[in-house]
DNA sequence: TGAGTGACTTGAG
DNA sequence: ACTCAAGCCACTC
């Protein structure tokens, strides 16, 4: 019955933990996932979820702080309420990244 | 089995 | 600070 938990699914859960009003980066993420240099991937498995997800996939950027959609899409607008409603600050287009800190 | 794909990253210029 | 190109990974057909 049990078995080894996927990376995706390891992947998931590692998104479920980013604490709100901070954001974290597509190749952070891979390498906590264990798949170093996987940000690519992740952008594959965030795109399956469901439109009703409760993961706060918005909570995920680039690395350099920017929103991974077009700026004039519906989607970058979705996600950048999101990360407005939380009080997440921002310059211009982007995010400091050096606020985000990994606690497990 | 192999070529194509994408919600990325980094290093140069 | 911005743009461009090459690199990388897992997944899909």
């Amino acid at each position: 019955m049990s078995t080894t938990p996927t990376k995706e699914q390891r992947l998931w859960q590692i998104v479920n933990a980013i604490p709100y009003g901070q954001v974290a980066s597509y190749g952070q993420l891979a390498a906590l996932a264990g798949v170093p240099r996987g940000a690519r991937w992740v952008g594959t498995v965030l795109k399956k979820l469901p439109t009703d997800t409760i993961l706060p996939w918005h909570r995920v950027v680039s690395s350099r702080g920017t929103i991974a959609f077009p700026v004039n899409s519906k989607a970058f607008q979705r996600q950048y309420q999101r990360l407005v409603s939380e009080g997440i600050q921002w310059q211009g287009n982007r995010i400091p990244m050096q606020r985000y800190q990994w606690v497990p």
